[in-house]
DNA sequence: GCCGCCGCTTGACGAATGTCAAGTCTGGTG
DNA sequence: CACCAGACTTGACATTCGTCAAGCGGCGGC
């Protein structure tokens, strides 16, 4: 591995604290690696090798049934590790991972991430601030789900991809709208209607291009709540 | 603390492994608690004082709007730790909770465990791998609520209960239907109609009585999926 | 340029779910 | 025992959402 890519790791949240040598016991046996585009990195029941950790790209998180029906339930962004909780406890990935756009991701074998744990109290704290991130992440998401219809978590999602959310905001869709359909929990017919829906409240959509005519009125249509849409990084276990 | 108490903290998963000086660092400003039914142990938004763990009883976890409306995200059994991820990392809870069944509830200041965290490494694997089990409890929630019907959800969850899983296995709702309902994503009169219609797959209610006539169509109408379903507890970080 | 594919939209329809209101049952209390 | 309150059920209806089919439109390949 190059030195840049010692580096690109060494700021990673995950990894945050670890002196210089720890990180290289660490990443003795990691790989930075290139995926084009539609690469399954993994499917769901497997067991993990690797702690994965996007550096680069995008990468969304699915899971399916056994009768082939699917679902998104997170897109990924840089820089964040993914499944961590099942490389931790060596037990089967509950999602399916695909890259979305060109991606570098860092592998860590699992194993002797496991065993560092063990040695590094700096380390294991690390890990625990990014599990806890993800967990939030994901009661974020239930709440989102049984709290909200359709339309309102469309309108959300776009509320927080409107920064700075300024009037007349615009910005593109980070993926297909059948991919962001199912990360949204409905089909694709259906966001076409709760776009269309939300023309009411001044937004516009010309391909994969947003605009929101009025910040105000989308606040107002769905109802943001700190506790379901703010975004958190970063967390650390113990603040000092 | 009542060296009886004592012993029972000992035995939780989260705090496994510790040896008895450890623990007693940890559990040196914790009380054990007894709450009556209906008691609001905290507020989503409010700041973690403590680490709860559900030592005896039954507690719910539910997230509500600013307009009022609420949801059951997770019914508690002993013995498990909840929002670890909150009192770990210092920030707001994203759910509230209220106990269901008179319950016995250890509280750890939440202060005392983040600075022990950085001194045991022991511990630090320990919360890691309830923090894993919580995280993977919401990933299958999400999966349940995408991917299932209500009522598929509602037989997802009776085939649950019915343990063993024999044809004429008979047990005991462990809430009332309307908190169920909200459990399970639905209305109290679509949980109605949801238990009249698995009424074809052989279930039978009378109060909060339910017989399950035949486990496999039971299987057959839900699909159960091991990467849904399953209940794991206790992982652990380092498997030796 | 033409064709065909794919992503997306639209419309019609039906199924699932929520809402509202009324009615039933039941368990506890006086 | 009668009563009441709360839990639950049922019915009618509205709304949301999914399904199916058709059609539009851009983009790349030939």
């Amino acid at each position: 591995m190059r030195t840049r890519d010692l580096e690109t790791i060494r700021a990673l949240p995950c990894f945050d604290g670890l002196d210089q040598d720890q990180l290289g016991v660490v990443t003795a046996g990691a790989l930075l690696q290139r995926f084009p585009r539609e690469t399954v990195l993994f499917e769901q029941g497997e067991r993990p090798d690797f702690l994965h950790v996007l550096v680069e790209g995008s990468v969304m998180l699915y899971g399916s049934t056994t009768d082939g029906r699917e679902t998104v339930i997170e897109i990924l962004t840089p820089v964040d590790s993914f499944l961590l909780a099942a490389a931790l406890t060596d037990t089967p990935y509950l999602m399916s991972a695909k890259v979305l756009e060109p991606s570098q991701i860092l592998m860590v074998p699992a194993r002797a991430l496991r065993e560092q744990l063990a040695l590094q109290p700096k380390l294991a704290l690390s890990m625990l601030a990014s599990l806890a991130v993800q967990f939030r992440r994901m009661v974020r998401q239930v709440k989102d789900l049984k709290l909200r219809t359709s339309t309102q978590r469309l309108a959300a999602f776009l509320l927080h991809m409107a920064d700075p959310p300024v009037d007349g905001a615009t910005f593109e869709l980070p993926t297909n709208k059948q991919v962001l359909a199912s990360r949204l929990g409905m089909t694709p017919e259906n966001l076409s209607r709760a776009f269309a829906a939300l023309g009411e409240q001044d937004i516009h959509i010309k391909g994969r291009t947003v605009t929101v005519g009025s910040i105000e009125r989308l606040r107002n249509y769905c109802h943001p709540d700190t506790l379901i849409d703010d975004v958190e990084r970063d967390l650390r276990v113990v603040l000092d």
